[in-house]
DNA sequence: CGCGACGTTGATTTGCCTCAACGATTGTGG
DNA sequence: CCACAATCGTTGAGGCAAATCAACGTCGCG
């Protein structure tokens, strides 16, 4: 049986009988992993997509001076892959890792092409998906335009509020574009 | 008939019969629209989605300040919206105008949902495209982390070689993040 | 226990902004 | 078609936000 999580994500946008949640489980594989453990390495091509079921995964880059920056954390119900490398098969430009133990769900490309056909609803349910996860992608654009760094830090905290204390700072520094020395002495002005 | 240019991006991901072209075109509005006229203004909802056919819209907001951040540019065979607005058809953030005189073809949410029971290929169409537009939005935040003003107006130069010569200076800034003086500045570094 | 990762703090530097002044270009009304 | 205003790009002086580099205390983990 399907996980209660992923059911309600699919079903907050579209309506599935039995039949067809069952159908889509046989192409799903359940998988547990472990913190620091990859899901992706970049060079790689993103076979799969991964749905989070609990604890976080987050993907990053490594720029040419070494430094990583993040550019997606997929906690719970959220979907996470290196999108380009997925859709064009090509060698992927992000890592993804998990930054505590997780559950997920993973779902190759070649199978849900498969779903596409076998249940056509899916294509529904990936589209709005995808149009929930670029308006929260523009919407970051536009944090960093009009933004200072600790606006974003504020925002940041209401946005993902159970990030705040399991995850170590200087990753939400890397997510919001400062160092995390700038975030120590942000946070140091008052609380 | 409908226009080559929105033909070929159909048929980029999706086949469409003459039938189904001839349902499309009777819930698409084609129009035309001049320089500074305006498609969508903040507050208002986004009732309408726009495919460029010719010329180019721009997306900005603007913050507590005045100053304008722009969001999105719209050359000749892009989709433009407020996605957030039309998607949960609550007020809009952003304003949409015509930086060059247009033509579009005008594509409402409430038509684009018949379209979606009418031609049901038309959710994979808008799925992939959706999925195209998020990999360009999160390129441009990993841009915004990892690039120096310099680089991300030399890669502007190169996404959007059309748009150099045939629009003012100030909005490449905008877009790319930097005060119209201090991007001045850096083309006069060298060459 | 001891090491390495993390957060903090301080001194210094720098990338970019602000403000102001000035030509050049555009466009607009008479 | 010209005159004038508005917009635009450029340049310079000065200022600020955030980066860099370095030192140090703490804590969790092997």
């Amino acid at each position: 049986m399907l996980n209660k999580i992923l059911i309600d994500s699919f079903s907050k946008h579209i309506h599935l009988d039995i039949n067809e949640e069952e159908i889509i489980e046989q192409h799903l594989v359940y998988k547990k992993i472990k913190k620091r453990q990859y899901f992706l390495h970049e060079h790689q091509t993103a076979q799969n997509s991964a749905f989070v079921i609990s604890g976080c995964l987050r993907s990053y880059s490594i720029d040419e001076n070494g430094s990583e920056h993040i550019l997606q954390f997929a906690p719970e119900k959220w979907w996470i892959t290196d999108m380009h490398s997925f859709i064009s098969q090509g060698a992927s430009r992000l890592n993804i890792d998990a930054l505590l133990d997780s559950e997920i769900y993973i779902l190759s490309r070649e199978h849900q092409n498969k779903l596409f056909d076998l249940v056509p609803k899916l294509e529904r349910y990936f589209r709005i998906i995808t149009e929930k996860a670029l308006v929260s992608s523009r919407q970051r654009v536009l944090d960093t335009l009009e933004l200072t760094a600790k606006e974003r830090y504020t925002k940041f905290c209401n946005v993902y509020p159970g990030l705040i204390n399991s995850i170590p700072q200087k990753l939400i520094a890397s997510y919001i574009g400062v160092t995390p020395e700038f975030l120590s002495k942000l946070r140091a002005e008052q609380f």
